[in-house]
DNA sequence: GATTGAGTGTTGGCTCGACCAACATAGCCG
DNA sequence: CGGCTATGTTGGTCGAGCCAACACTCAATC
């Protein structure tokens, strides 16, 4: 349960960056989603949601596949699928056709234990925009969303040795 | 100089979630200010630039008041702190009302080096709110200190064993 | 067919920011 | 004086994001 120890004064040339409000945005946010995951009981955190989520919107996949399609490294994929296997969560089967590889699948179990943090992170989302109106809201998203689309078009002029 | 890994497909729970779109800004922002401060040289990183910020706008003070006043765990001002006096841009001298205590000033060196890091962290600014017109920005802005404005208010109703 | 090269899963490691606990010391106040 | 709090320091933990190296499998090329 980790504590709120936001700033007790604000730091002027600070207070109204973007990149320092989206970071004290993503402090708050990630905090609450923290909470609400661990009063969920199991020791599921951010990544086992998103692979759960990866497994069952897209079906079965390989490791390799989830690792790119939710951008979290091999490694990480390795281990949060462990975890989810040992609770039955997920399965491993090697795919026939490359013997290296694993064909991951979730259970039922993990579509019920997935069911359940959709609502808990639905929940966080109320959470977090309560301070708007709807409007607001639709606002705010469109915005996050358009900032973002910039993620790709970063070669900008900062590479002096390429 | 962390690469850019993001998902390369989307989860459709997900993907329109606010904790989500908070949470890939940050991953942006964050990734923009690291390797700005990275290539500017020295090891500072965000605490760094923070404690001299602090220590620039309010004057000397405690590790113990900086602490609070920034939101930086006791621990790891000291940890900083440190890094910052052998760069001398900050010095460390015992208050003599109390010697238990240090009074910490900032260096001609660290305003110096302060002054740089402005200049860095503004270059951050504008890479990341480049797709936003000047209103969207200003709107942008205000919606994220709205949200935080809830900061301190989070007594809902999630607390079964007090 | 044997040799390269790419892809896969796993292990083990690292960084950063955010925490927390314990301790010795210093000051305060009863 | 004895307790209490505050301070700085040490030494951890954790989650998320990375990266490197290895063993292995497969496909393509020589």
């Amino acid at each position: 349960m980790p504590m709120h120890h936001p700033p007790s004064r604000t730091l002027a040339r600070v207070e109204d960056r973007p990149t320092w409000l989206i970071s004290r945005n993503f402090q708050r946010s990630s905090g609450l989603l923290a909470a609400a995951f661990e009063s969920a009981g199991d020791g599921l955190r951010s990544y086992h949601y998103r692979l759960l989520a990866a497994l069952d919107e897209w079906g079965p996949a390989s490791q390799a596949d989830l690792g790119r399609g939710t951008g979290i490294d091999r490694s990480d994929v390795t281990a949060a699928l462990s975890e989810l296997e040992s609770r039955r969560l997920v399965k491993r089967s090697v795919d026939p056709a490359h013997k290296r590889r694993n064909i991951v699948t979730i259970t039922p179990a993990g579509v019920e234990r997935l069911l359940e943090l959709d609502a808990i992170v639905d929940d966080v989302q109320e959470q977090v925009l309560k301070p708007l109106t709807v409007a607001q809201r639709r606002q705010f998203i469109a915005l996050m969303v358009k900032v973002l689309a910039a993620e790709d078009e970063s070669l900008t002029s900062a590479a002096p040795n390429p």
